[in-house]
RNA sequence: GGGCCCGUAGCCUAGUGGAUAGGGCAACUGCCUUCUACUCACAAAAAAUUGUGGGAUGCGAGCAGUAGGUCGGGAGUUCGAAUCUCCCCGGGCCCGCCA
């Protein structure tokens, strides 16, 4: 598909060798010029002013004369302008290359091999089994699922994994309120969800110690008999804990959130030994005075980081440093990545920095993909005071929101689909709005005003898709031949140049993260196909005109889709 | 005190060395033939209904125009800086027994 590119790079390598400029200097020289009446591709002869001992201006004027003598296939004008050199590729060529490309290769245009079925993990979600999924898990499994569909789209084989954080102090927070106060609840009793049963006793349990510190101690008690194995304890962890996975997983099949492998805390936090021995053998790790095990970065740029309590128990690095070897050696993976929010930067670093000077082999393959907090007007989410954006309420709210819309356009439509639709065009608006920003920023949530239906928003590009197979549906596969030459409008150029640099979208997502660049993409291409509806009628045109729009709205639609799927959103025919 | 990240119109955001800084929200002004509901004619059917062609109106998850900018501030590098370097200011996160 790069065709053009490349022959207009082969061309003026012919022109710059002499300069000792390589093909690839040719290539990467080339850019895209920032507005559509400008060209489509754009060779800016200022870097090649000093080679020349010429002015921008005088280069660019004699490189056009000279490539204007000679034919480059698919470019029908070369101009000159300020020390560009603007090259415009043949409409028919553009049109026919693209389109034929689209509608071969359907739902696979856009996926490529760059990955070459390299293995790799992707973990994500991370939830503790203490309190239900908020709208922060939301922002991570977005741009976990996201990632996960773009990465397998480039060729890679995608190994989804959680790693559930179902033990600890916080847990038996939720527990011993729930002992106390708790009164044999159920959720069948309570009427509330697992996970949300187990939150409402985390909650209690930050209040009741407000005014009784000594709850503190006991929980602590609580721990240790946990890990010491007592029977009571036990069973009512396991119950508990059950309740939350339970909501968990109710929430994960909703949200459309999908794991390959799950590990928990509790099945890893005690062992340790042998790792911790080899980090203190190897010096990386010493042991103070009170018994605490700490590992020694401040020497390599880091702060030191402690790796056992003084009792000997775990805390949560014990675990990454039993499950990551682990990780690498069941997967055999090429490389393993792990969507956490950004105030975890530091300890990523020190743990990756602790298996490289173990000397794993692997430690230069992990990735902390590092994403920015979701915060409230009020600030930070505390899921302790209960100040958080519960994520079943969320897209609940958010699809009553859709089914009132609905039910607006569509008098006589079935509860049944008016529901369906419903949820997937919350759904929609939930993760577009969650990846469509760079996502090391922080996010501001206001309840009120961040999930629209209008503008940059999800559902807009549902609607384009939605539009583009209405009038697909209402034609009917008229199959005359295309003619290409027919569409040569400025809204019909804009929809296959974007159509065309889809697939280099995708390609850089596994090197920079950028789903945000697919969705503006998506945005792009939705607002082009919707300026296009707009000014050129597709049904109603002359009959040459009808087939080659009618080949451009299924190829918009493809693409549409194959987008949306990228950013694990499913598109609907209907809106 | 140190480290990492962020700062672009009232608000949100794209652009990270190249052309006049590109969008969205909110505001004002228009437009709308394929979306949506309505309606008419014709055709098919026992009927609910379906198909084809037309009409006028409206909705808004549609299109466009107007308006809105010291790219946090300053210095430097460069033919060229929102983008790179340095200093400063503001915000967020983190800095040995939370996760």
């Amino acid at each position: 598909m790069a065709l053009f590119k490349e022959s207009i790079a082969k061309a003026l390598r012919l022109e710059l060798k002499e300069k000792d400029f390589s093909l690839e200097q040719a290539t990467e020289f080339l850019e895209k010029p920032p507005k559509a009446e400008m060209g489509d591709y754009s060779l800016p002869c200022f870097r090649l002013a000093k080679a020349f001992q010429q002015s921008p201006a005088q280069i660019a004027n004699q490189l056009q004369v000279k490539l204007a003598s000679k034919k480059i296939s698919g470019i029908e004008k070369i101009e000159a302008i300020g020390g560009y050199l603007n090259f415009f590729v043949e409409k028919k060529a553009l049109a026919e290359t693209v389109l034929n490309t689209v509608l071969k290769e359907k739902q696979k245009y856009g996926q490529n091999y760059s990955g070459k079925k390299q293995t790799v993990m992707i973990e994500y979600s991370a939830p503790n089994s203490n309190k239900p999924l908020h709208i922060g898990h939301l922002r991570n499994q977005s741009i976990g699922m996201a990632l996960v569909r773009t990465f397998e789209a480039n060729g890679y084989k995608v190994v989804k994994a959680n790693l559930v954080n179902d033990r600890g102090i916080h847990i038996c927070k939720s527990m011993l309120a729930y002992q106390k106060w708790g009164k044999e609840e159920t959720p069948k009793s309570s009427g509330l969800k697992g996970d949300h049963l187990v939150g409402k006793y985390y909650v209690l349990f930050a209040q009741k110690a407000k005014e009784n510190p000594r709850l503190e101690e006991e929980v602590l008690k609580m721990l240790k008999k946990w890990e010491a194995d007592d029977k009571a304890v036990r069973a009512l962890w396991k119950k508990m804990d059950a309740w939350a996975q339970q909501g968990f997983s109710e929430t994960y099949k909703l949200f459309g959130s999908e794991f390959d492998k799950v590990y928990k805390e509790s099945e890893l936090y005690d062992k340790a030994g042998p790792i911790v021995q080899k980090a203190l053998e190897k010096g990386i790790f010493e042991k103070e005075e009170d018994g605490s095990v700490i590992a020694r970065l401040k020497n390599h740029g880091l702060s030191d980081k402690i790796a056992l309590r003084k009792d000997g128990t775990s805390i949560y690095l014990t675990q990454d440093l039993v499950l990551t070897p682990t990780k690498f050696k069941d997967f055999k993976l090429d490389k393993a990545f792990w969507i956490v929010a950004s105030e975890q930067d530091l300890y990523f670093r020190q743990l990756f920095k602790i298996f490289e000077l173990l000397g794993e082999p692997w430690a230069k393959n992990c990735v902390h993909v590092n994403y920015g907090l979701v915060n409230l007007p009020s600030g930070r989410l505390k899921s302790r005071e209960g100040i958080t954006v519960d994520a079943d309420d969320l897209i609940e709210e958010m699809k009553q929101l859709a089914l009132k819309e609905i039910k607006k356009r569509h008098a006589k439509i079935s509860e049944k689909e008016a529901e369906k639709r419903a949820l997937l065009i919350a759904l929609a608006a939930i993760k577009f709005f969650l990846v469509k920003t760079e996502f090391q920023k922080n996010l501001l949530f206001n309840p009120k005003e961040s999930l629209s239906f209008e503008g940059e928003t999800g559902p807009y590009v549902l609607y384009s898709y939605a539009r583009a197979k209405s009038i697909l549906r209402k034609a009917k596969g008229t199959k005359e031949k295309i003619r290409f030459d027919t569409l040569k409008s400025a809204p019909e150029k804009k929809l296959l140049a974007l159509l065309q640099s889809f697939p280099t979208v995708v390609e850089k997502i596994p090197i920079n993260f950028s789903l945000h660049s697919l969705a503006q993409f998506l945005l792009e291409l939705a607002a082009g196909f919707n300026s296009f509806y707009h000014e050129l009628p597709v049904l109603n045109a002359e009959p040459e005109t009808r087939t080659a729009r009618l080949a451009l709205v299924e190829a918009t639609a493809w693409v549409l889709h194959n987008g949306l799927e990228m950013l694990d959103i499913q598109s609907i025919e209907q809106m």
